[in-house]
RNA sequence: GCAGUCAUAGUAUAGCCUGGUUAGUAUUCGGGGUUUCCAACCCUGUGACGCGGGUUCGAAUCCCGCUGACUGCACCA
């Protein structure tokens, strides 16, 4: 289905909307999810949980989204995630300094230079507006990251532009508490915020959003070292090459090169295991390595994950491989000691990150379940059972002769166990169509033979198709079907 | 951030050019009825001119600013 669509599904049936939109002030970038949207993002974290965390006996924390100053003069944002910009004082348009001057002058000045160079560089050249002639302003900082001020003193804090970094700074304290042993995996969920200059498209490019990352704390020394590697050696992953995308093995890609080292293999086939259980179509995503110029400035090697939507490639997970960039960073700036014993090495580990975007993930989910069945003229979101935001609708057939009372029964015996949802009012038709849309797979209707036997139908949404069951088999039959693989 | 297009109920739209009755339609939604296993029907009700200025006796309509959405460019660490 298309963005559209799956729009228009989101603002009808709040899976998630603009923020602040009863404000002209309201800005770009920011969305809330509504029930059915907070539903899916809780199931599809629990999903993450299991299929990840709890698979690999990783550490979940949760940290603080405001950190301080120094966190980021370590992790090299405060340099680093900030663009040299000029502005013409003529027309207004804003170019980034080192790509214009690299591409007038054609010389190279590293986009970490001090501010000076570029003027001094633009003055020499005589660089001027490339639409209006117009003469640049000195050149400025644009930094990405949101800067708060603590406290009456108003000092200078930020708030996180990747939730990784309280993994990196609690790294020490962990490993010692909870008795780390190297690979050791630190998982958080949370939001991040950057000052994206133009966010577009909703949940795809916002200024506050959900991340899932993995940092993989590893003895450099031991990247082919790997037990747990047999576990998906054969798990098939697709990958990007020159032009064409290859599926192969864990293990081939290893062999043959494709992917470094067992370890990094590793963590792309748990990642694919856990994306097929989602319900997005594997055949349209893929595995592609990035290039020099395109891998974030901490990055040794680069693997994004991406998918194929109607609106393009969307990356939804960043594989960085980081290697000792911030730990090394923290403990210089800090003075902590981030060395660890492995057996009897002592070493500084280094981290293999699996940086998910939970908004795009679930965009995404909503863009391969979502169908049209023209053939009764409906939609349907046939999304993953244990992912829908509603499990099983309760109806009843009609709400006269007791009917109604006996559904409210069925309905309170579930409802603790099951995102249940009771619907007496209405044609029953438009009822299922109502359910179908915000993917529930199954519905409970009572009808007049239920006075009888005590018997229900539950209704599948794919296939529209109805089973008679004793009521006393509900519970068993919705806990085996909504179940987590 | 730049350029173009646009902004009316939950959703999709008409009206705007040419200012003037109660802002129309479809669907959704609430209540009631009828029928009962796939958006039927009948009655009834709720619901909108993005925000701020200006012009005017009078603004959804004309003008200005802002905000947002879409598309393209740039950006995406």
């Amino acid at each position: 289905m298309n963005y559209e669509s799956v729009m228009k599904l989101a603002l009808e049936r709040a899976f998630y909307f603009p923020s602040c939109e009863i404000y002209g002030d309201a800005q770009a970038g920011f969305w809330e999810y509504g029930p059915t949207g907070v539903s899916v993002k809780n199931k599809f974290l629990e999903l993450w949980r299991r299929e990840l965390v709890r698979r690999d006996r990783m550490l979940e924390i949760d940290g603080s989204q405001i950190m301080s100053k120094s966190v980021f003069e370590a992790s090299g944002h405060l340099g680093n995630f900030a663009d040299p910009i000029i502005k013409c004082k003529k027309c207004g348009l804003t170019f980034r300094a080192d790509k214009l001057i690299a591409e007038i002058a054609n010389v190279e000045i590293p986009e970490s230079a001090d501010l000076e160079d570029f003027d001094k560089m633009i003055q020499e050249k005589n660089i001027v507006c490339t639409k209006c002639k117009g003469e640049f302003d000195v050149a400025k900082k644009f930094n990405m990251m949101f800067r708060v001020g603590i406290g009456p003193e108003d000092v200078e804090a930020y708030l996180r532009p990747e939730t990784c970094q309280s993994i990196f700074v609690d790294f020490p304290r962990l490993f010692k508490t909870m008795r780390g042993k190297l690979p050791l995996g630190i998982a958080q969920v949370g939001k991040s915020f950057r000052n994206e200059i133009a966010p577009r498209q909703s949940l795809l490019r916002l200024r506050e959003f959900y991340q899932a990352e993995i940092e993989v704390f590893c003895n450099p020394g031991k990247l082919n070292e790997l037990e747990k590697f047999s576990e998906i050696e054969n798990t098939k992953l697709r990958i990007q090459i020159s032009d064409g995308i290859q599926v192969m093995t864990c293990k081939e890609a290893v062999e043959k090169g494709v992917i470094p080292n067992k370890f990094v293999a590793y963590y792309l086939g748990l990642l694919t295991e856990f994306y097929e259980k989602t319900g997005i179509d594997m055949e349209k995503s893929r595995f592609r390595k990035l290039g020099e110029k395109e891998k974030a400035f901490y990055a040794d090697v680069a693997f994004d994950f991406e998918v194929n939507t109607t609106i393009g490639w969307l990356e939804l997970v960043a594989c960085n491989y980081r290697s000792d960039y911030d730990l090394s960073s923290h403990a210089k700036m800090s003075k902590e000691k981030f060395e660890v014993m492995d057996n009897d090495d002592k070493v500084l580990p280094h981290v293999f990150e699996i940086s998910m975007g939970i908004d795009r993930s679930l965009y995404t989910i909503l863009e391969h379940s979502l169908r049209e069945d023209k053939e009764n003229e409906r939609m349907v979101l046939s999304i993953k059972p244990y992912l829908a935001p509603t499990h099983v609708g309760v109806l009843s057939l009609v709400k006269k002769d007791g009917l109604a009372e006996k559904t409210d029964e069925v309905y309170r015996l579930i409802r603790t166990k099951f995102d249940s949802f009771l619907d007496h009012s209405g044609a029953i038709g438009r009822r299922y169509r109502r359910l179908d849309e915000i993917g529930a797979p199954f519905a409970i209707t009572v009808d007049h033979q239920t006075k009888e036997d005590n018997t229900v139908t539950i209704r599948r949404r794919d296939d529209m198709a109805q089973d008679r069951v004793n009521i006393s088999e509900l519970e068993t039959i919705l806990a085996k079907e909504t179940a987590y693989p």
